[in-house]
DNA sequence: TGTACATCAGTGAACGCGCGTTCACTGATGTAC
DNA sequence: TGTACATCAGTGAACGCGCGTTCACTGATGTAC
């Protein structure tokens, strides 16, 4: 039997929404959201603006999809990292951090669009909510990441809710930190230690 | 002997700016700086967009005066705090906790117009100096008054530069989650612990 | 204090570009045989 | 594999609104006496 409800053709499609999307992180972040035109993503992709209605309803709908997109694979790619490191446990806390840090390393232009996002959820009710169900995930990523690795140096996580949301909060103070500041790589280093002292902060010796 | 380069009328002129500089921050919170027009802006006050030019070059110097203006403000009044708070020394750490924390207390619309005016500082580069200036003063307004608060309480700050970047850094990341999550009283006790602990990581029992 | 005058600040109309959105069209892509 | 056909995806022109910016103007404000 033939499906006849789904529309035929996908490659051609799939490859400029692709195109779309992919231009759409370029020019947000350089632009940012408000000040970027349906015209200044179509050019960016070698397109006319009837292609991006053809493929989205508004700009709205663009950042929300890019957003949603690298969201999933952020996370996606984080828990393939975390089946890898499975095979190879942790030793020490101070490792443990920085494969924290290097799991949650994004590009400066990503950093940007996470910012412009946040902002633009800020004042937009229901992007507050999936916001918000984002970093629970991230939050029950993290967590499932810390127990084995706790389990590792021997240690014990006290409050499990506030420790996850202390790295993201550590995590995203420190990140602008970075991007402003003149001296990055002394940013980084207080980064580092300041996730350290998180740790260290809710957990505790695990009895053995 | 008169002054005659010095423009005569003022009173009007800076009622006036007053006008447009507080109807910017209603509107830039609610619609995004890049999402504001010069229209909405003097709508909002009462003018026409005449009166905008006769007072600003573009939105762009509008916003940096609203956040400039702002930001000084905020520093001033926190010094005028800490002078006071000499007459009355902090007994607890806890208790220096809660007076930073209020001290930093900021209503919603003004958290997202900085979360704004960073995510636009982002991108502008001549911008990321000027943001970088204001973080190094407030990070040593927080140290003249870290400084006095850990006498009382009998520490020693361990690193000056590292401990104020991490209660910005903490103070930052906490608040998105404030303003994003479900429950925000939740977040809000989470974040004194959190200072709490930044507190204790970066300093140690004085001899006394 | 009152009046005549000079200057200034904000008005509102005007201009034109840029942008969002639509739609008849064409050439690209997949399908049937 | 090749061809004829149907459908679809992106084109590009068109429309009109909204916006930034300018400027001659008028009424508000300060000054001099």
């Amino acid at each position: 039997m033939v499906d006849t409800t789904t529309p035929r053709t996908t490659r051609r499609r799939i490859e400029t929404r692709r195109r779309l999307l992919d231009s759409a992180v370029e020019v947000f972040s350089e632009k940012g959201f408000g000040r970027t035109t349906v015209d200044d993503v179509c050019t960016r992709a070698g397109f006319t603006r009837g292609a991006f209605y053809s493929n989205f309803v508004s700009l709205d709908e663009l950042f929300l999809t890019v957003w949603e997109e690298r969201s999933d694979a952020f996370l996606a790619s984080a828990e393939a990292t975390v089946d890898e490191a499975n095979q190879d446990p942790v030793t020490s806390l101070e490792e443990g951090i920085d494969r924290l840090l290097e799991l949650s390393a994004i590009d400066d232009r990503w950093a940007r669009i996470e910012w412009e996002f946040t902002a633009h959820a800020l004042r937009t009710p229901g992007l507050r909510e999936v916001m918000a169900a984002r970093e629970e995930r991230i939050s029950e990523l993290l967590l499932r990441i810390l127990d084995r690795a706790m389990n590792h140096v021997n240690l014990r996580i006290t409050d499990r809710a506030a420790f996850a949301a202390a790295l993201i909060a550590v995590h995203d103070g420190t990140t602008v930190q970075m991007l402003i500041e003149p001296d990055p790589d002394a940013a980084r280093e207080r980064r580092r230690n300041l996730f350290l002292a998180v740790v260290q902060t809710y957990t505790e010796a695990a009895a053995s």
